[in-house]
RNA sequence: GGAGAGGUGCUGGAGUGGUCGAACAGGGCUGCCUGCUAAGCAGUUGUCCGGGGUAAACCCGGACCGAGGGUUCGAAUCCCUCCCUCUCCGCCA
């Protein structure tokens, strides 16, 4: 959400970052007019309120002495029609205000590249090189299969298109991950690992910008205002909504892993071979809480906390930031990591890490008290995928392969592996 | 799922229709006192929204006693719905 003071103290330069983003500039104005409205209303209603509570007063004072009170009452209880209409208006005024301030999209930041989609994204720095084959490398649709450790039809078969069920090696391979990536991150990079609720409500989705907007990439458990959650990004910026913390504390790491849950109707066509966009992927997720001072740096280590992971894996990767844009709604900026992947033949998102600035904060009511005293602030949140498992799977399946179809796994994984160093082809139900 | 009890400010805990934003105690803060600490004494102490103020300070008003409705001139107090917590029963990992 954005700090209404903004919007109402600087109407066009809002407009025109939003503008950047793609947001129609009807909308904005529209939140202007009613803003106007409602405070007007607000004002008059407010001032008859005063007087009511005078003549209450009074009332309850005569009838302490035990005189009568009749007329007043009367006089007081005919006022009140005037009060019952500014009521309504501003009844009626209210859902309308959230629906607009709850769909406008976080401003960029200034250094975002200015564009209209991923074109204009632009390429921070590129690490390792991809891997020269001697041979034509294979996509993981085809090498998962063959191994025996990824089954498309079975995932197609237990529940519908775009659900996997992984075997043997290939369940190992992304419990292994999940421990390395949660060791990294609570070992090296300070953060606590958390195991939140995989199911939340609708106040917790409103708050990380979810809903009420995006409601169709959710599932919804029926009968339940209850929802899958899309991303460990939404229990864990939401631990402390309706809080005020110390900047003492600040900042706050989180990491968890979790499965994540995505509906993301209207996306058929779109990815469809293999474990690139499934409903349900897992994903081991990184979520800092900081004071606005100090959320810019604290992107850029997220960022590579995130990044670690993949030189770990010895996997190639390049950093890009997104344009204004490309940027996802809550965010005011976002780094992308792409991993190379030789299936494909080019980069794909494999982590997202944003700065939400206090946009999520407004929504979720995430604040902390200074330590010089004073007034409660919103607080800055970050969050980013440290990474999604799925995707490393592919990544390592692709990169790693071998002439002979075999996969040779990551050094940094043989802790995890229980002695594995390489996947072969497997049987299954021993 | 069934039965019962309960949800009040930073904390504990009063308050069953009228000056209650809320007694009292604890904690915090500010003074005084003290060689220091403790104790003691006095004062102070929430959040949000709106108006005024260039802004801050501040001033005025409105709202907030789990959430949302209702009754009433007037509700923390009465009524309804929902949510959550606790106890017992049932069921289950």
């Amino acid at each position: 959400m954005l700090s209404r003071e903004l919007l109402r103290h600087d109407p066009e330069g809002v407009i025109e970052r939003l503008a950047s983003r793609g947001v129609d500039p009807a909308l904005p104005r529209a939140w202007l007019r009613l803003d106007a409205e409602r405070r007007a209303a607000l004002v008059e209603l407010e001032e008859l309120k005063h007087r009511h509570k005078e003549a209450s007063r009074a009332i309850g004072a005569l009838k302490q002495r035990g005189e009568d009170a009749a007329a007043e009452i009367a006089a007081v209880a005919s006022a009140k029609e005037r009060t019952g209409v500014l009521e309504a208006r501003l009844a009626a005024l209210e859902p309308e205000i959230a629906v607009i301030e709850l769909s406008l999209p976080n401003l960029p930041h200034p250094s975002v590249p200015r564009g209209a989609d991923e074109t204009a994204n632009r390429v921070e720095r590129v690490v390792g090189e991809p891997p020269a084959f001697a041979f034509e490398p294979r996509p993981h649709w085809e090498l998962g299969p063959a191994l025996g450790i990824l089954d498309f039809e079975r995932g197609a078969k237990l529940t519908g298109a775009r659900f996997t069920v992984s075997f043997g090696a290939g369940a190992l391979l992304e419990r292994a991950l999940i421990g390395l990536m949660l060791d990294l991150h609570t070992r090296a990079h300070g953060y606590t690992e958390v195991l939140p609720p995989f199911i939340v409500n609708r106040a917790t989705l409103i708050g990380t910008g979810q809903l009420p907007k995006f409601e169709q990439d959710l599932f919804k458990l029926e009968g339940h205002d209850y929802y899958l959650i899309p991303t460990a990004e939404v229990p864990l910026t939401s631990i402390h909504r309706d809080e005020i913390l110390d900047e003492e504390r600040l900042p706050l790491r989180y990491t968890a892993y979790t499965p994540c849950f995505r509906s993301e109707a209207g996306s058929y066509g779109k990815d469809v071979r293999g474990l690139i966009r499934q409903h349900q992927f897992n994903k081991v997720e990184l979520v800092q809480l900081t004071t606005p001072e100090t959320s810019y740096e604290a992107l850029e280590q997220l960022t590579a906390h995130a990044e670690k992971v993949l030189q770990l894996l010895g996997l190639p990767y390049r950093v890009v930031c997104l344009s204004t844009g490309d940027t996802g709604f809550s965010s005011a900026k976002t780094y992308d990591l792409e991993v190379w992947l030789p299936g494909q033949g080019g980069y794909r998102e494999i982590s997202s890490c944003s700065n939400c600035e206090d946009f999520q904060a407004r929504r979720a009511n995430l604040r902390y008290r200074p330590a010089a005293g004073g007034r409660a602030r919103f607080l800055h949140t970050l969050n980013g995928s440290g990474l999604a498992l799925g995707r490393t799977v592919i990544a390592i399946l692709e990169n790693c392969q071998q002439e002979d179809g075999t996969v040779l796994l990551p050094a940094a994984l043989h802790p995890y592996t229980g002695g594995l160093t390489r996947i072969a082809p497997q049987r299954r139900g021993g």
